[in-house]
DNA sequence: CATGAATGAGTGTTCATTCAT
DNA sequence: CATGAATGAACACTCATTCAT
């Protein structure tokens, strides 16, 4: 499971391998759980060599929630684009929870490992991650504005329900497309 | 943080401080990451005393999750009989999503570990889970039998997404009762 | 299996009980590897309560050396003296080494003991070995100044050949009166 | 003390002074007595480096048995090719059992792991074992077949006896050829 | 770019020993 | 007499990291 994109060089080709294997690892084996000797197996090198291309364990595991994140994001974007920028609210949450479902499940492996409990709020993925969340809570109150959603609650918290529901059944494996019908219909979205 | 219960005996106190001090380390590091030495050292022990109380790391572990399904097993059925047995279906389930968030949030460490990936589906641990969830699946069943929520999804999907929803929330700090009404706002509960 | 003799007081049951599941354990898993808790649980007893009879493992061995020894020095003398005191030398050989056979076979946990190449030269057991060893040198040079064996040979090394043979084969489980025959036939002595 | 052969590779100098120290730990102290953190030390290593050489503690003990199966067989063949295809059954066992002894003595540490009670019986240890036993039976019957050897007697007990006597006072330090000489004089085999 | 070899700090676990009960 | 509870040192083993090759 790769992330995108088109790398030219030998080295950029093996960063990828690494990255794919440490979601992987990460996903399977929890942040504290995952090996590099396991990652650079996985990649078909040697543990020392990941050192080549990452720093470290930890800048290594960063790099993949970057690329997670970076990844929902562009997802979001080409969902919400591919709506149009005055499409009715309704309809933007619909596609983002759709969008976010789809790459939950489809970049499984890197979404585990940005829901991980002791993820860094500082460095790049923090604020891509702040971005992400930030472009969710607007989406809610827009929503919230035209009366598609209750507008008694936080729209941070509507948020993060949503991402706590969508996150958790995408993870467990079930259909992306029907995780996203299921929330439309409960929350009489649709 | 711990789970109920009075205990007698030395050991018997031992014991549970060794299961609060690995709940929060399970939840904090992760079911991979917990260190016997972390979880010792707050348990105001040394490492190799753990195994007079408990055979291994992964029975002392396994124990965590025992200690917090048989708790939050215990609270679901407090709130449902608190409500009567022939509560309409919409207030029983309200009774539990409030029950849930509240176990969620007050046994937060035991909570956390329950939601590791890697949970065993054999044992005692694996029995209660799917007694819990079951139960669940009844209750949001027989809502939608009484049209409180839409019948045309399965009353397991929606069970994983109330508990994705409420549990990344409760488990993030939020209060467990502002979290419960925002779920009734949303599904039009009441 | 035991080493002989009755006890009355109830500690000393415990004790001999001690000592046969430590010559046992010393038997199977070699003295660095015996292991005082599994010593303990084979008597029926928890680890701690040996220091009770005993001052510390290493006395425990000791003590599992000492009565292997004097057992097997009793048989000797037994065997010798049921030939007579005037008996011809290499009667007097042949008893010993059916004696030796016997003992290596039905006191084997304990023989194996004394067989550790750690054996302490000091000590009590020490003592014993020096006496044992003594004895049999002079059957040795006994029988060689009656030309029953060959005396060009040192005699102890005679000897050393000797208990190296038969505890071999009597700790190999061959039954000791096969071993014995077989060494009085190689050895031409009748 | 080594077992022979000349290694290029520094992972195999290595790998060499390692089986010699854990052939010397476990001469000294037992199988089970026998610890990493010695036998590193020893070495020249710290002790989780030996992972890099060996995948476990049984695997670094089992090769020192086949090393010094495979040394002490090589010994025997020699010992015989030198004696000629058609030199009488006295005169290959007499070749046989000085070259036993001398490589008991001369592999003394590799020697003593080999006579370890809990000798795996399955592996290529196991199998060079039968190898060497089986040679050895066969030596034995030869001599008995031209009466050079008492022919009452099993050979493999005769082969047990012998191996017991040799082992016992080549380990004990005395030298080899004094011992060998000594099994002719007490066999009439010389 | 990548590996072979090593390290030092960490892991879970066992064990002899102590001592209050 | 014996156990329950704990310790501290050892154990085998893993791992992130380094660096010469």
């Amino acid at each position: 499971m790769t992330v995108s994109g088109r790398v030219r060089t030998k080295g950029g080709r093996t960063r990828r391998r690494l990255l794919d294997a440490a979601a992987a690892e990460v996903a399977r084996n929890g942040r504290a759980g995952a090996s590099l000797s396991a990652i650079a197996a996985a990649a078909g090198l040697k543990a020392g060599s990941i050192y080549f291309h990452f720093e470290s364990r930890e800048r290594l595991i960063e790099a993949v929630l970057e690329e997670g994140l970076r990844a929902t994001l562009e997802r979001l974007d080409a969902a919400l684009a591919a709506e149009g920028d005055h499409a009715p609210p309704a309809a933007r949450l619909r596609a983002a929870i759709r969008a976010h479902a789809v790459a939950a499940h489809e970049l499984r492996d890197y979404t585990v490992a940005v829901l991980a409990p002791d993820f860094p709020d500082g460095g790049t993925a923090g604020a891509l991650r702040r971005d992400y969340v930030g472009r969710w809570a607007e989406l809610v109150a827009e929503a919230q504005s035209t009366g598609h959603l209750p507008d008694s609650v936080d729209p941070r918290l509507v948020r993060d329900l949503l991402f706590g529901a969508l996150n958790a059944v995408s993870l467990a494996g079930r259909p992306p497309a029907e995780a996203a019908s299921a929330v439309y219909a409960l929350l009489r979205l649709g």
